[in-house]
DNA sequence: CCTTTGACTTACCAAAAGTAAGTAAATATA
DNA sequence: TATATTTACTTACTTTTGGTAAGTCAAAGG
């Protein structure tokens, strides 16, 4: 009787929900995806001032794993200086209203949050 | 005409959106959310062992965060050995759905997904 | 006694992310 | 002619975060 499953959840290493929270649950993308919301198309300088804090690296890399997922469209402008466009695909688009959900509710109880925070962090001293 | 905005859009280091994501933008708080939601309460090895791949010390710290936030109600029965339960508060119960969309989007694109990365690397090689 | 049990800590090490400087190539300025 | 500027990145290095494995506590069971 080894093993005798008491409850039997189970969240694999390998699964679609695994697979999306690593892409969402990384700092950085659902971050970009938004600022990419808010014009029809960006460059990598607006993308690098508009989000607060993110290094140039992060920026690069993210944006490369959300174009590798097919979510951001880059297209390369062979000019020097270069100019290097950003725009969100049809697929990030039917993905935003579920994210903008997160954030309506996350606006709706972030004050709450925070008084729960700030209580907790007494009940430690 | 120091700062002359081109675009003005701005995320900014401190707003509701940046407070919530970077509760779910960590790797495990959504993953134990989901896993607390499949019974009326854990104790913390169910967890650990429902949950593959997470470490002890990761577990402890995010439930942590997650009891500060008041997402998760933690139980201690003073037995030895010790017993604790944990359960979602009616807070993360109001969260949940929305998780639920993300991962319901996930499973409906997981495989364009992957195709798209694919193609993405093999245009790299 | 010594082992086991459950929910953790702690010390140490690896991986991820942040920082700052560098690169390319053409145009603008001195 | 020499230098500075511009944009979209790399690269080398440092800091922070996360993972691993062992240890702790106190009682019950063999």
């Amino acid at each position: 009787m080894i093993e005798n499953n008491p409850k039997k959840i189970h969240i694999p290493e390998h699964c679609p929900v695994r697979n999306v929270f690593d892409r969402f649950g990384d700092k950085w993308s659902v971050l970009i995806l938004m600022a990419l919301d808010t014009a029809p198309s960006m460059r990598f300088n607006e993308l690098h001032k508009g989000i607060e804090l993110i290094s140039q690296k992060m920026l690069t890399v993210t944006l490369k794993t959300l174009e590798a997922d097919g979510l951001v469209k880059r297209t390369m402008y062979p000019q020097i200086p270069p100019r290097v466009e950003y725009e969100l695909t049809e697929r990030a688009k039917t993905l935003l209203p579920h994210i903008h959900n997160l954030i309506d509710w996350s606006k709706e109880h972030m004050a709450d949050i925070e008084e729960s925070r700030k209580v907790y962090q007494e009940q430690l001293a």
